[in-house]
DNA sequence: GCCTTGACCGACCGACCGGTCGGTCGATAG
DNA sequence: CTATCGACCGACCGGTCGGTCGGTCAAGGC
């Protein structure tokens, strides 16, 4: 092996992620169904032709866009690490969660859209399950892989006495929906709030807001 | 005025509510783009041309859904009354809308998409406003009202102390979030639980978990 | 010089979309 | 007996969908 520092050149063409940071912004707001490839490849400025060269087909696309937003809450999650009492580690997870979405405007609603079309995850209780018909997304794989550390970090908590003697599944979609619904609520969140639930103000109230809510829903 | 009690006939034919009904079901499904009036008209055991004699077009029969299952939970909020403590009646709601999306299966997702889909509600902020351009649905109207007494509820719960001073917008989105969601989940919840979220145990479960995950995270 | 390769395009395909239109049929009213 | 009316249907419309195909063009290897 020689010591080239890439095999592949240099630098990839950009066309490939402007496509899916565009895909990723149109997909929040229409859905899948809702968005058209010859709608996204005139906002990228591409002909339809092209996303056909870039991706086999739309399906594959729109995996490649969730799957692209997940790793960015994957790696704020990651970098929170595994010390600390489990208090200290939920307000560090809540607030990456948080921020990450706060700053990445179309990812919650991408992924509670995500959540909620029929698709996905038969993946999670698997583990260890066998008889699985049907191959996994790279995007179930790595949700899984998340909320199985967050469920983790729950248990160790209960386990220490830290927090009540929740059910961790239940637990795991109250949090998972009071946080992301918030960055999902468009219109109604901006009614509510007074103003865009991305803007300064409101990022910052909500990290705290969400914070305190969920630490005391579950103190002992 | 003749006391005719009814000046109608009768009984108004049901094909107009098993249209609504098979409606709320699939678009529960699929949303709005995802279901075809052809799709629901075959379903519901009619042609299509039957689904544009009842209602004017696709917009409107998706908002008659959409009001359809709200309705339902306004009932159910309303039978809850205003006796009692604000933990009392905080209680009482929550364990109404449970209650009320558990029964009926589409409702949840339904809502979830309605909040997410970017379309809806400039409204709620209104009260007092009058430079609206868009007329509002009755779904809109029907959400803000239920909202606004919610709030009241926190409000007057927050006054006397009896819950900590909380900012009453983004409670309201965390506790939307956290009981929508859970019956919006699909397959990513019957994975975590391990049985659907419909299923006794899991209702039962639910109502209790829910509402002591709420109730302390908004006590003083 | 040529030849490959990857990025990209325009034209086209069958399927399906929401919506319209003319007409049928049974019940009800006069 | 007939006129009316609401419920319903099949055929059809223009338009859009995801996807394919043949081809152009510039860069790089030999």
């Amino acid at each position: 092996m020689v010591p080239t520092r890439d095999p592949v050149p240099p630098r990839a063409p950009d066309s490939r992620d402007k496509i899916l940071e565009t895909a990723e912004g149109l997909f929040a707001i229409g859905g899948y169904v809702g968005v058209g490839m010859r709608e996204l490849a005139t906002t990228v400025g591409l002909s339809k032709s092209a996303l056909f060269h870039h991706f086999p087909n739309k399906q594959e696309l729109y995996s490649a866009v969730l799957d692209r937003s997940l790793v960015r809450i994957e790696a704020a999650v990651n970098a929170v690490g595994t010390e600390g009492t489990p208090e200290e580690q939920l307000d560090a997870w809540i607030d990456a969660v948080v921020c990450t979405l706060s700053e990445d405007v179309p990812a919650g609603r991408l992924m509670m859209r995500a959540l909620v079309d029929e698709e996905p995850f038969p993946a999670i209780v698997l583990q260890a399950d066998a008889g699985l018909d049907r191959e996994l997304e790279d995007f179930e794989l790595r949700l899984a892989g998340i909320l199985e550390r967050f469920g983790a970090l729950l248990e160790a908590g209960v386990a220490s006495g830290a927090f009540r003697p929740v059910s961790i599944p239940d637990t795991l979609l109250s949090v998972i929906g009071a946080i992301t619904f918030h960055f999902s609520s468009g219109e109604l969140g901006e009614a509510l709030l007074g103003e865009s639930v991305f803007s300064r103000s409101a990022v910052e109230r909500r990290r705290r807001e969400v914070a305190q809510f969920i630490r005391r829903g579950l103190m002992a």
